[in-house]
DNA sequence: ATATCCGGTGCATTTTATGCATCACGTGGC
DNA sequence: GCCACGTGATGCATAAAATGCACCGGATAT
């Protein structure tokens, strides 16, 4: 769009830091550029540059104007989105922000189902912590969000609410596989493999812990929750997982139980957007298709 | 701003129907505004008007674009007052959309009061039913919006409700005045004054008159509740109000008593915007001194 | 000191937008 | 049926705006 020049320059100055790296990424002159920069800031009555001896870097009103240029670009990406729509065109893009939980099975399988009917619509998936995730969602980074236990929640609208219980994942041979639903104790006396605390497990199992005045001490601990899933048929040891991102029936080589409730409380993986905002048509269709996805997961979970 | 001419002038097209008058009001040739909207349409991707042999018309993608450059120039009017804000300014616009029970006391000391600190702040107060004044907030024609008993709430955030019970208006001779408190079969007898069926209060009484088998024959119907008020000074008549638009202590030339909550529920007074939008500086703390002076009297009134 | 990188500016040039004249088409009055 | 009128569209010359080039003055690191 050629009115938005103006703006995708501006962008491109804060990205490059100083005028001239800008005008060669966007292919014009440093004096073009720095006149553009200049009438713009006429033209809104205030600077927005603070100028360096080493290059520009916004300044306050800079950072507001920023807001105001992610949001227009984001409100017209929607407009043509339902544009499209109203002529039966499904293209589109979704960007969904999610929990490395979502990666193995769950998110794979409904982006395949929503490709098979609209092969038109591309994904970008992106592994966020709980913090990341909804920055993302505030800077219009991310359409969707799908995460495990968040933590501000302000911004951030609630589409769907699924429980997930904490399970413990281990080898088939181990004498946990007996027992149809775990306790806490049960898995301390084991060696611990953990996902780091800034994760939603993490924090459920300390809670725990605490209660009943144990203290974890982990064998391994990681990022990674792939990690933790194949370390476990290593080694004889108990990792930790929310069920949506295992295998139902999976005997081969991992076996998982839940935890019970009277020890470790059920976390919540909650499906939200940017509050406020209406989506285009693509992420919002993706969206209730995902909340019903969930929605059925909790309705066989129940049974 | 340079950069917003187009949507100015695809705005300017709308208003007029053609290009030709389009191009008179915008003070250019018809051809330079028609190849603007043309070459617009093409970056868009999409047509935005419907060619007709007597002008042109928003196709339904060029409804969603009007939508689409509504937010825009308002969100950055909202960015601008709050850069002014950060330099110190205190400049700025307050569009509020209100019933008329807020015209003659409320609204002028509230904005009297607003203006003695905020000088350089100005307003525009539009006198809208309860439908029109919803409308208002979506297309942003309104920044607040305080109306009694609004219909849809949808797109309507609620920022501040004060219950009101509706007060009977009559001349200080009647014989309403002994009672502190009335029945709604007290009035009925007498000859009504009723606003039309579009306001809150009417609405409000005719539930009330039809829980207790009454029908309402009034003798004067009007719009407005400025007739009520001056109608019960010449004829014994009893007209109907709610008190946010009477003077507490006027024993002058109209008396008022409120109606018993057991024969008509208390309505709503609610102060709102629009669902999801942040209001540029001014808008904004003018809404919290209302949404303060509203609780003010709702505590005054408990007393 | 000096080389380097920065934003800013005067001037010629290129690109873009505008105005004018004109066309093609549908509508309404006669 | 015809013609006047108003509509949007288009070719072409002109006016306006954006760009590129060369260069300036200043801050910084070496």
């Amino acid at each position: 769009m050629r009115y938005l020049k103006t703006f995708e320059l501006i962008e491109a100055v804060v990205r490059a830091g100083s005028i001239r790296k800008a005008a060669e990424d966007t292919n014009l002159t440093a004096s073009a550029l720095n006149r553009r920069i200049q009438s713009f800031e006429q033209e809104f009555g205030w600077p927005i540059f603070e100028r360096l001896p080493r290059g520009m870097r916004l300044n306050p009103a800079g950072e507001l104007l920023m807001q105001h240029i992610r949001l227009q670009r984001t409100d017209l990406v929607r407009v043509q989105s339902q544009v499209a729509d109203l002529s039966g065109e499904r293209r589109g893009h979704v960007s969904i922000a999610c929990s490395q939980a979502l990666l193995p099975y769950f998110l794979p399988e409904q982006i395949s189902i929503y490709r098979a009917e609209h092969p038109g619509v591309t994904f970008s998936v992106n592994v966020r912590d709980r913090a990341e995730a909804e920055r993302d969602l505030a800077t219009y980074n991310s359409d969707l969000a799908l995460v495990f236990e968040p933590i501000h929640l302000v911004e951030f609208e609630v589409l769907y609410t699924l429980p997930q219980p904490v399970h413990a994942v281990f080898r088939p041979d181990s004498p946990l596989v007996d027992k149809p639903v775990l306790r806490l104790r049960d898995c301390l006396n084991q060696k611990l493999v953990l996902p780091s605390s800034a994760y939603g497990v993490r924090h459920l199992l300390e809670l725990g812990a605490t209660r009943i005045g144990r203290t974890m001490t982990p064998a391994v601990e990681t990022e990674s929750f792939d990690l933790i899933r194949h370390y476990v048929t290593q080694e004889d040891a108990v990792g930790f997982q929310i069920p949506i991102g295992l295998k139902h029936k999976d005997h081969s080589k991992i076996a998982h139980r839940p935890l019970t409730p009277k020890d470790i409380p059920f976390g919540r993986l909650l499906l939200g957007q940017m509050k406020g905002r209406t989506l285009p048509v693509a992420p919002a269709k993706f969206g209730q298709q995902l909340a019903a996805a969930l929605a059925q997961r909790a309705a066989t979970l129940a049974t």
